[in-house]
DNA sequence: CCTACAATACCGACCAGTCGGTCGGTTGAC
DNA sequence: GTCAACCGACCGACTGGTCGGTATTGTAGG
């Protein structure tokens, strides 16, 4: 076990296992602290209830994946680039960590309303950052002008459905077989063609 | 009310309005006992458990949904039309039955093992609606050839979440404004330039 | 350095409400 | 008579949350 983990950590980490097996509903408290070592005062005295536990540990998944696709990005400079490494940076991560996947795909909505405004806050933190790049790429002239907004459900979308499909059911693999198509469709089709740009090769 | 429904029928019906107000969890079958003055015995008799009456909904709503779809398409007669007719006829359905789209969409995934599967049975008969389609196309050379399997998920996952998004905040509007950037980016982009076919005007 | 005292962190037995499901019984059609 | 259809009081398992109490850490005074 990790050398002295602060209890409120070993708890999320012990949550997140637990919502990310059962699901929500199924989700004992009881069974997080069987697992944490931490009575079940001490784990309300860190979290009020269950719903507040959840939704920590949503944040926290949520916003280091986002973190971790811009760290990725930050490197690119063309926001085309930007926006198919974020496409493959997201699909790699997901596509490794099932557990992750699951709990931020599928765990979380169809709960009641706090849930479902949660759902929405957690991807538009996805789909601003597609927006931003699509503005980008668009301003740059490397691809069509386009509702970004709506381009970004989109492409979140389309993301999330290959994701939950491979959860489910093994394929497609995300990176490998998904991932060349979902490029394609959102990306290549709508590139401005580059004869048009830098004058392509002609007889 | 009605003259003289089915019980079974009318369980269904009151059902659909509790599961879809309140969600698979929230749902109580007393509730829904409540507004079928039919007994809790009664019930039970048509439904040995509240999954298979929750099973038993869904199947009904996502069947109807598609045959629906089917129905509009049919008349259709190039591959390409098919599928911008039935990415119209999901988003006019969906976007004017909340309840439906609500209970379709959101309520059936997060709940265990057996949720998994049925919610993948039910997108799979779109996926598969689509893909039929886009195979179609491709071979009636009105768009490029593509993974069809993959682009219908794709096509089903940006449908989802644009009306998951509408359904939680209200925008962006299915039809309106959802619709036709759903065309451009899924259909428009991939289609084989016209002029490619017929022989486009030029100077 | 030690004591006093408090604030923080943590413990776990217990409670109260909920809800899916059951079962002995009734009804009415054939 | 019998059998499908239906009734509804009741059960028991489960679980989120509480609460009185204990351990640990911090700190101010002597």
């Amino acid at each position: 076990m990790p050398p002295k983990l602060q209890t409120r950590e070993r708890i999320m980490e012990a949550a997140e296992a637990v919502f990310a097996e059962k699901g929500y509903h199924d989700a004992a408290m009881d069974e997080i602290v069987r697992r944490t070592s931490v009575s079940k005062g001490g784990l309300y005295f860190h979290f009020s209830s269950k719903e507040r536990l959840f939704f920590a540990v949503m944040d926290h998944l949520g916003r280091r994946l986002v973190r971790r696709i811009e760290e990725r990005i930050a490197q690119e400079d063309s926001a085309i680039d930007r926006l198919e490494v974020a496409l493959t940076t997201a699909l790699e991560l997901l596509g490794r960590r099932r557990r992750l996947a699951k709990l931020l795909l599928v765990q979380g909505y169809s709960m009641g309303n706090a849930f479902e405004q949660k759902r929405t806050e957690i991807y538009s933190g996805f789909a601003s950052l597609i927006e931003e790049n699509l503005d980008a790429a668009v301003a740059e002239g490397s691809i069509r002008p386009v509702n970004t907004r709506i381009a970004s459900y989109l492409w979140v979308g389309a993301v999330n459905e290959v994701l939950i499909r491979w959860l489910y059911t093994g394929s497609p693999d995300p990176v490998r077989e998904a991932l060349p198509e979902l490029k394609r469709i959102l990306l290549e089709s709508q590139r401005v063609p580059i004869e048009s740009v830098l004058g392509g090769e002609h007889p």
